[in-house]
DNA sequence: CGCTTAATGGCAGATGGTGCCAATAAAGAT
DNA sequence: ATCTTTATTGGCACCATCTGCCATTAAGCG
């Protein structure tokens, strides 16, 4: 075999791509988000997510296996981006100085036009119980990412404690700097707030370095 | 008025203690956490727990909001256990030292004579999703204990992010290590594995200054 | 024992979520 | 164009989760 997955004759109709579904995951993400926004949670029924972006309920429930996981195709933008950013910090580099310059996903509209859709989801999670705990997991899901990078940078093994410590200890810091700048941003975001944004996150390093 | 809650003539059948509630939520969280490391918690309905514990679907429902909220009762004495040792953090010492002699909760079996149960649980909440949310809720809520200590030592105000980020990390480092301690204690409970905590955490301390 | 209030249990009902099957859609083969 | 094959969708039945409501019972007190 020279290849796995070479010789397939497939036939019959083709599986949509993995982008097509994730880009029907994030429609109905917008569609959730945006009635959880306005009469919450509890007060929004699968039914009704379904018909707002209509599909019928039993496919709702095959893209999402709850309710509360529709919040994770916005959030996981911003994890993601967070992430992205740590595995490309250059090893002769302070993690402050490399997030200073290069960490902008917030601000580079080129890249999300969501932004403002990410910074509300954040902000509704501080509200709704249930959505505080999906973003919880997928930032602990996060910390693995984290912690691959950490381990390569310092040679230690992937589970060493040091390393996983230091990842959750840094996801912390992106935590607490998000809350804020969602809490900043509920009334319209500006330039500002978004700027604010890494200082928020330099303060946190710094005092974090002061732990003790 | 000398105090509010003075005059009260009392009539009728007085509400059942704080302490007595307390009682009946743990034992219905024992019975609850058995079932679900027999058999998971998915497989566990809100009746079985109930009856297990002899008490009508009804009543298990007022007691607990959501089926994984079973845990918090066990899973509160370990964080709660936490927090105030950390409250009792002198001035004079460093964090790492105060720990090494004052945090012995698990070791301490007089006062706890569920450390195996706890341990169970942060075990089951390695593997069942559901329980590691209400896991993380938990954990962020003692983040705020964490934080008036912090604020009071510093003179920061509660809320400023140099004290919630190492609230944060602070909470990361427990969280880190109880994993490790829960996962090592996974066949029998030794002297061993609970000296081994403290120096988990220790080790944990010294990785989360290195940060950066 | 009556009176009052708190806790409990039973029942109905909406919502969350899954398994199963029929219907349809999308491709290649004939 | 039609047939065959496979993937997605929708509809339906069904169990579990959790809540509101009311009757019943338990616990105190005069």
């Amino acid at each position: 075999m020279t290849d796995v997955a070479t010789e397939k004759p497939r036939r019959g109709r083709p599986p949509v791509s993995d982008e097509q579904r994730q880009r029907q995951r994030l429609d109905l993400s917008r569609h959730a988000v945006r009635l959880f926004a306005e009469r919450g949670v509890a007060a929004t029924s699968g039914e009704q997510i379904a018909q707002a972006a209509g599909v019928s309920e039993r496919t709702f429930w095959r893209y999402f296996p709850h309710k509360e996981s529709c919040v994770e195709p916005l959030l996981t933008k911003m994890v993601d981006a967070f992430c992205a950013v740590v595995r490309a910090w250059p090893r002769e580099l302070e993690l402050i100085d490399h997030l200073r310059e290069a960490y902008t996903p917030l601000l580079d509209a080129a890249s999300d036009e969501d932004i403002e859709a990410v910074l509300a989801v954040v902000r509704l999670t501080q509200g709704e119980r249930a959505l505080r705990a999906a973003y919880l997991m997928l930032r602990e899901r996060a910390e693995d990412t984290l912690a691959e990078v950490l381990a390569e940078r310092t040679g230690l093994p992937r589970d060493a404690i040091e390393v996983r410590v230091q990842a959750a200890a840094m996801s912390a810091v992106l935590k607490v700097a998000t809350d804020d700048v969602a809490r900043a941003a509920a009334d319209g975001v500006t330039r500002d707030t978004l700027e604010g944004h890494r200082e928020q996150i330099a303060a946190a390093l710094r005092g974090l370095s002061q732990v003790i």
